[in-house]
DNA sequence: ATAAAATTAGTACCAGGTACCAAAAAACAG
DNA sequence: CTGTTTTTTGGTACCTGGTACTAATTTTAT
């Protein structure tokens, strides 16, 4: 039995049985435990735990709260290290069923992502924030959100954020941010 | 908090979540992870393991958490006007890819939804926050946030909301929410 | 004040892994 | 047949979420 074929073998066993351990792979596949383990890496098939976990866990779907994407919003103009302004449109997702109002971390989420993309660095994390909600926003409106960054010193910066619905402000926030160097990344 | 309250809570609390952890627990009932095992053994309830297990062989009779989609995070306790307390497992699209850390925005998320959560009242909106990040997360942890109501004036209140994983903080955050009559809904 | 109960702390051990390194075995090429 | 590469195996250190046990400390009750 070559390698692909085992491979083969090892992902329908999980399939139809996600409860095997490498320990029981390995001996029903006749190979060491840490061939399976390869194969796995190879497959990119999780752990035990995780198998387990993940089976217990999705009885149905996830609820997937806030978007995936680095990005709260579409960016639409950005001048790395001065401004930047983003777009979020209020989908039913993002509302509370009761009032059909947006729940107040999207902006928050779209003003911090659009803040921390502002900066001029490879990477930033945000500080200390201070935000204003200053009306309710409903499904279907625009929102855009403006960036400034107001101050610079060393690695930390201040942005403020204003974000509207057609004319009218909606938010403010003031966001302390610090840039960390590449080299600072473990 | 005498024990046979604590042990009254720790059930109903795995009962509604069978994913708590000792350690999660400990940090829930503020007590010992030796405590925890104690209590456990004298209320006959199996280790995580066997409860994943059992959630996972038996998908029929899942609990589901009071993870409405509304919330981010996983709701484990709500005394409603005056505490909650929610934990959220950060996950690899949580976070920047380049760091692996958390963005800022889902703790906020956690920490508004929560503080949004315990408020008693049909509807609440949030006005002002004041949030400080006190040191990045990474993926795989476990934010455990707790929200005390500090202070109600009419419909005003005050929750300040304190996340940790394991014993360090990590987020703390003020909110001013309003709590916003049913009929007074459009 | 003292005994009892409850809590915490610490150790050794286990399963089922990850991550990494080195060695052995098998496959293939010239 | 030898040399190189791929595949497989082995071993170590470390991790989580525990069990099992002992001992010390703290709290509560008498």
């Amino acid at each position: 039995m070559n390698k692909a074929e085992r491979q083969r073998r090892l992902a329908r066993f999980l399939e139809s049985d996600p409860f095997l351990t490498d320990e029981d792979l390995s001996q029903i596949l006749r190979v060491s435990v840490q061939t399976i383990r390869l194969d796995r890496l190879e497959l990119k098939i999780p752990e035990f735990k995780e198998r387990v976990l993940t089976v217990a866990k999705n009885p149905g779907l996830s609820p997937r709260t806030l978007t995936g994407g680095e990005m709260v919003g579409e960016m639409v103009d950005l001048e790395v290290g001065s401004s930047g302004i983003s777009i979020l449109t209020v989908t039913p997702e993002m509302t509370l069923s009761k009032t059909r109002y947006i729940r107040g971390h999207h902006l928050f989420a779209q003003a911090n992502s659009l803040a921390v993309a502002a900066i001029d660095a490879e990477m930033a994390l945000t500080g200390i924030a201070r935000v204003s909600f200053k009306r309710p926003v409903s499904c279907g409106e625009k929102v855009l959100a403006r960036a400034l960054i107001k101050l610079k010193k060393g690695n930390k910066y201040m942005v403020k954020v204003t974000s509207y619905v057609k004319d009218e402000i909606v938010f403010v926030g003031r966001f302390l941010i610090f840039a960390v160097a590449e080299e600072a990344i473990p």
